[in-house]
DNA sequence: TACTCTTTTGTTATGTTATAACATACCTAT
DNA sequence: ATAGGTATGTTATAACATAACAAAAGAGTA
């Protein structure tokens, strides 16, 4: 299967694609893996999934929490990290440490460390998966004989849409 | 020159090194590249260095802080994060994102990204440049027209020491 | 020296992110 | 129905970080 969402030129389309797409057959992925695995994807945890695929920047908690209190009176930080908790546990969503903030996981089928472009600009994460990246670092960390459970890789910078209409605006100074 | 202090070997060796010279070597090398600078490494912000390099393992800044604050009772957090802030933007030491934490940078000379080890067991974290690993994070945000302005490299995982005593205290069971 | 400009530090308050601990509700299988 | 596990509600607090303004200390100059 090729997953059509979230490559790099998708995340950074600044809305020139059909986000609702993305959404769709995130939330439908996730339902599968979890039907397969056994894990309940309560209303809760799916909720708070649709939220982190509204956009394709990171979202951090408790931008999360504020979304939620609007239709559910109760909830409060352990509400949305536990069901972080979950998604995180089976791979559904990211955590961007850079950010302290919560991504979807844009090939959710198995669990993995991931590598992401973030945009300084527009905020969008973009992940990304290069064995060269890959192989790089497990090499290093074997030569000097570190065992690897789990690879961080967060590059900061300006994805390409932004650039040209940050050089665009440039133009008139 | 070669700097003797923190490669993974030193970083994870545990106790099994002259750690004295590492933070004489550390706070001299700071030393020097200020005064290059013209920037003040003032009591302050040494003293918070000197903190930092006590080990190897990255420390958080309300531990600073509680460190700092025992012979400066005036110390608050806006004290260590202004001291935090100028080492960190003379490359003295790097921000370890996955932790909230701070490790004295092995290689001073020039500011730069870093990639690290750390050892999940003994919590240190060892600064290693590897060039391939560089090179192939660059090569791919070429591929996709992203800009890189900074790049975070975070293995978790075990160190060779540790992995040897966990191994030697499961015999037993 | 006295003045002034800049940098550094002190101080108080608050914002932001994350978890502990215990109670309640809800599924599911026998 | 009920016992045991899983999920959520609820309150409180821990841990990390910055805003805003005041005071002090250094550096250059008349």
């Amino acid at each position: 299967m090729t997953t059509a969402f979230n490559n790099a030129a998708t995340t950074f389309s600044h809305g020139g694609h059909d986000h609702g797409t993305c959404v769709e057959t995130a939330l439908a992925a996730a339902a599968g893996i979890c039907t397969k695995r056994g894990a309940r994807l309560t209303p809760l945890r799916r909720r708070v999934l649709e939220l982190i695929w509204r956009g394709h920047a990171p979202v951090g908690a408790y931008d999360l929490l504020r979304a939620l209190a609007k239709k559910q009176p109760g909830a409060a930080p352990p509400t949305v990290y536990r069901a972080l908790d979950f998604l995180l546990a089976h791979g559904l969503v990211h955590r961007i440490e850079s950010l302290n903030a919560f991504v979807g996981c844009a090939h959710p089928q198995q669990v993995h460390g991931g590598q992401f472009l973030i945009c300084s600009d527009c905020g969008a994460a973009a992940e990304v998966h290069d064995p060269r990246v890959d192989a790089a670092i497990s090499r290093r960390a074997a030569e000097l004989g570190f065992t690897v459970r789990h690879k961080t890789v967060e590059v900061q910078g300006l994805c390409a849409p932004c650039q040209d209409r940050l050089q665009e605006a440039g133009h008139g100074n």
